[in-house]
DNA sequence: CCGGTCACG
DNA sequence: ACGTACGTGACCGGA
């Protein structure tokens, strides 16, 4: 027998959109010397070496469109009409990706009047009757009709790396139909993306459930007797041509009329001259590396040898020649930096790079003198994380200058990874691997054992950290964020690191108490739900709920989720009157909530040495600037109901004697609202230190002065508040307080009226974002809005809320972060000590007789931190527990 | 690993 | 007509 060809068949078109799109947030950094954008280009090549690689071809083809023109628009005038233009930065990749394909010993080609799917499916055909295995590779679902026994379908996914590969069996399963009965499918449903119709009111899943019946379109009008949903068969019968010429567009063609046969797709494999050229010519560093690692056969995966000194004892006095700036990063593998062992670190400058897996030489003089060094400035990647690593032993960090994470968040909050490599990538700087390139991932994940592999990837961060500096200070510099940087978020770290490290105790007895009790109760409430079901079942199981609610005992399901029925809250609440057992799921899911998150979820972090739990706030996530608290979340702790709120019970002073001391902002986003909008009338009601929802109530209510605000009034004027602040819509306000949506539009108009600054304020930050691409905050935190002008109506609107809401929750967050940096220094030289912060609260520890300073410093030091054009104003409360302190 | 649910501001 | 309140994290069940 004579060895088995393999071919490989690429949708260009497809594969180069998704490569676009999936690199599209660094379309800027992906460009070369002559201006040219090139990441569609990039993701197309490192998708094309994945498909390489699992296929290993003997033959492949690259098909393309021809053009807009085809058959299918001749017949069909609508076919892919409504589709936004090809972007131009990717129009301009296109002719691009056929030149790196001929340099790659790929065949391309394109059919007039035909689509690309079309010259695949004949070649597919072709190769079927020629015994080849055949590997399709696209961007698009539709081409799984093309599946057989020695045809698969790899569709790419997510990014770059990701496809899922269709068989035959995979289609049925995951479709509910055979391959050939996709274009069945597809001609009653229709398809939005491509523009045709099908059949009207037949979905998805009509569709599916049609075609499983009767087997093809024939199949349903041969036996459209038997349908009996009424309105359904009239739709079928009045759209029977749709439906026959909907398939008609969705069948790929077999029979192209192509002038090429599979004698012409021999893969040459890689053009090394006219590659090299290639490579250099779109600056893909990265690319040029792998092939000279390639040829020397070095597994080096394609980037630049670094060179370094391994430090030890004897040579670490060799550190005292680096001045000026340095570069330090220290390798923790586990995101829990309060525990996770040490790997490493790697510090230098310039061609001076010292490594070592040594973490305690950091305490030698040399080193340790540097890190603390006022003369001498550290770049990191991740300052908070640094200090407190080094905390740990007993090394002090000072004189951070550059932070990359901290840098990079805020250029811009959509490209948040943790990973420097990533990070370092998305800027345009190539030479360096990610940490899961490098160590794996899941239960694979490991640090290697071999030095060579591991100093590298170190000295290449050190590197990247230091490449990197020039250009993003620029960048700040540029958006007028280098105050922000360097007097707000830079210093907030350290503040925030001072709080991870103090930590705050827990009184693990009295967890352990409510534990057994909450143990008991959710028993007893157990056996009752299971007595009023009649069966036994899991009420934690949405799915098994739901069936017991809905199914067997009948109730009215009200809300449906993607998967069933909704049992959430809302839904459950309006049907506790239907049945007792409802009232009871509710108390057991509250029960159960409150016992697996908050008694055994902090009782498994409490550390055992001090008895505290150390939280870790994530300063560069959220879109809004406001920090997130994790491993425990130590902001989402409960108050709201008396059984919650007992956890608090459990959050206690360190030292006997000493207090919980909290402050918090008192409607500080309304606040925020009435400066940034410079509305006189909320600007009146917060000088007069007036109720705001009160005052807001009069106003939507048009009530006389005298007249009295109900306190039901006084519930939906707050709710019309957090609308507004939200980027309020009518549908939301409505459900929200269960009025019709006419009457909240008639609310949020009269709002409107009598808050004109706020009107005017809200259509011109929709404008602004829509000209500038972002919105910011009184700090100059900036967040892009790339959907700000989507076609599609969901997106734009979200992003036009967002707009609305970012300014407001964002100027917030500036806020407390400047209180929290001028807070420190004000309580220096006291023993109170500030523990956690959540979003417009601190919380402290202080020794009792500290108390009545504190009731003073606190709220003066919270209501000046900015100057508004309206007054700040703080409430404090203390006790022996937080549960006390309110 | 995702979706549903629910805790907070 | 479209289908929504803004920002988070942890837990559980069930692919």
């Amino acid at each position: 027998m004579t060895e088995s060809k393999r071919l490989l068949l690429i949708d260009g078109n497809s594969v180069a959109f998704r490569a676009f799109f999936a690199l599209y947030t660094s379309l800027n950094s992906f460009t070369n010397a002559d201006g040219l954008h090139t990441n569609a280009i990039f993701g197309f090549n490192k998708m094309l070496d994945i498909m390489l690689a699992q296929v290993k071809p003997t033959d492949a083809l690259v098909a393309f469109d021809a053009g807009k023109v085809t058959f299918r628009t001749k017949k069909y005038a609508d076919y892919k009409g409504g589709r936004s233009k090809t972007p131009p930065e990717l129009s301009e990749q296109m002719p691009e990706i056929r030149r790196l394909l001929t340099a790659r010993g790929i065949k391309s080609y394109d059919l007039p009047n035909f689509e690309a799917d079309d010259i695949i499916g004949t070649m597919a055909k072709q190769a079927e009757q020629a015994g080849y295995t055949t590997t399709i590779f696209t961007g698009d679902r539709d081409l799984t009709q093309l599946t057989s026994a020695t045809t698969s379908v790899a569709v790419s996914k997510k990014g770059v790396s990701e496809v899922e590969t269709y068989t035959p069996a995979h289609v049925e399963e995951k479709l509910g139909v055979r391959p050939d009965q996709i274009i069945e499918i597809k001609g009653l449903q229709g398809d939005t993306s491509d523009n045709y119709p099908g059949v009207t009111g037949v979905g998805p899943k009509t569709a599916v459930n049609l075609i499983q019946k009767y087997g093809t379109i024939d199949g349903v009008y041969d036996h459209i007797d038997e349908i009996t949903a009424k309105k359904m068969k009239e739709h079928l019968v009045e759209d029977k041509d749709s439906a026959f010429s909907s398939r008609d567009l969705a069948t790929i063609r077999r029979d192209a009329p192509v002038e090429i046969s599979l004698a012409d797709l021999t893969y040459l494999g890689d053009q090394q001259e006219e590659l090299v050229a290639y490579y250099q010519q779109m600056n893909f560093q990265s690319f040029l590396n792998q092939m000279s690692a390639d040829a020397d056969g070095d597994d080096i995966l394609g980037l630049k040898p670094v060179s370094f000194t391994v430090l030890t004892d004897q040579n670490v006095a060799e550190v005292n020649k680096l001045s000026g700036s340095v570069s330090f990063y220290l390798e923790m593998p586990e995101a829990n930096y309060h525990t996770s062992p040490f790997v490493g670190f790697v510090i230098g400058q310039d061609d001076n790079w010292y490594v070592s897996r040594d973490v305690e030489l950091l305490q030698t003089p040399a080193l340790k003198q540097l890190l603390s060094s006022q003369k001498i400035k550290k770049d990191v990647f991740d300052a908070k994380r640094t200090y407190v690593g080094l905390n740990r032993l007993n090394v002090s960090l000072d004189n951070v200058d550059f932070d990359l994470l901290l840098a990079s968040y805020l250029l811009d909050t959509n490209e948040n990874s943790n990973d420097l490599g990533r990070l370092a990538f998305q800027h345009g700087y190539h030479d360096i691997q990610s940490d899961e390139e490098v160590y794996g991932k899941g239960a694979k994940r490991a640090i290697p054992d071999d030095d060579q592999l591991l100093f590298e990837h170190l000295t290449r961060k050190g590197i990247a950290i230091a490449a990197l500096k020039p250009s993003l200070f620029d960048q700040l510099e540029t958006n007028e964020q280098s105050d922000l940087y360097r007097n707000l978020e830079l210093p907030m770290a350290f503040v925030l690191a001072h709080m991870e490290i103090a930590g705050i105790t827990v009184d693990t007895d009295r967890l352990s108490e409510m534990q057994s009790q909450f143990t008991e109760l959710l028993a007893q409430t157990q056996q009752t739900i299971f007595q009023e079901a009649g069966e036994e079942f899991n009420i934690g199981s949405p799915k098994q709920l739901g069936h017991i609610l809905f199914e067997k005992l009948g109730l009215t399901p009200l809300k449906k989720t993607k998967t069933g029925y909704s049992t959430s809250v809302d839904v459950l609440e309006k049907l506790a009157a239907e049945a007792p057992i409802v009232e009871n799921i509710l108390k057991y899911r509250q029960i159960a909530k409150i016992q697996s998150t908050y008694v055994e979820g902090l009782l498994k972090v409490v550390h055992s040495i001090d008895q505290k739990v150390h939280t870790r706030y994530i300063q560069t996530l959220t879109q809004t600037g406001r920090l997130s608290s994790v491993d425990p979340n130590l902001q989402n702790i409960p108050i709201r109901t008396e059984e919650g709120r007992r956890i608090r019970q459990a959050f206690i002073p360190s030292h006997e004697d000493w207090q919980i001391f909290s402050s918090d902002y008192s409607q500080i986003e309304l606040r925020v609202l009435a400066h940034i909008t410079h509305d006189q009338n909320l600007q009146a009601a917060f000088k007069d230190n007036e109720d705001i929802h009160a005052s807001t109530a009069r106003r939507i209510f048009r009530l006389a002065p005298d007249a009295e605000v109900t306190p039901n009034m006084r519930r939906q004027a707050k709710a019309v508040n957090f609308g507004i602040v939200y980027g309020i819509s009518d549908f939301g306000l409505s459900q929200n307080i269960g009025i019709t949506r006419k009457q909240a539009r008639t609310f949020i108009d009269t709002y409107f009226e009598e808050y004109p600054g706020v009107k005017q304020y809200m259509e011109d930050i929709v404008a602004s974002a829509k000209e500038k691409g972002y919105v910011e905050t009184i700090a100059h935190r900036r967040r892009y809005l790339p959907d700000i002008n989507a076609r599609n109506f969901n997106q734009r609107s979200f992003a036009e809320r967002t707009a609305m809401n970012t300014p407001i929750q964002g100027s917030a967050a500036d806020i407390i972060k400047i209180a929290m940096i001028k807070m420190e220094d004000a309580i220096k030289d006291m023993q109170a000590t500030m523990l956690l912060q959540v979003h417009d609260e601190l919380i402290f520890e202080a020794p009792a007789q500290e108390i009545a300073t504190l009731e003073k410093l606190v709220p003066s030091v919270m209501d000046s931190a900015v100057k508004l054009e309206i007054p700040l104003k703080v409430e404090s409360h203390y006790g022996n527990t937080w549960y006390e302190a309110k």
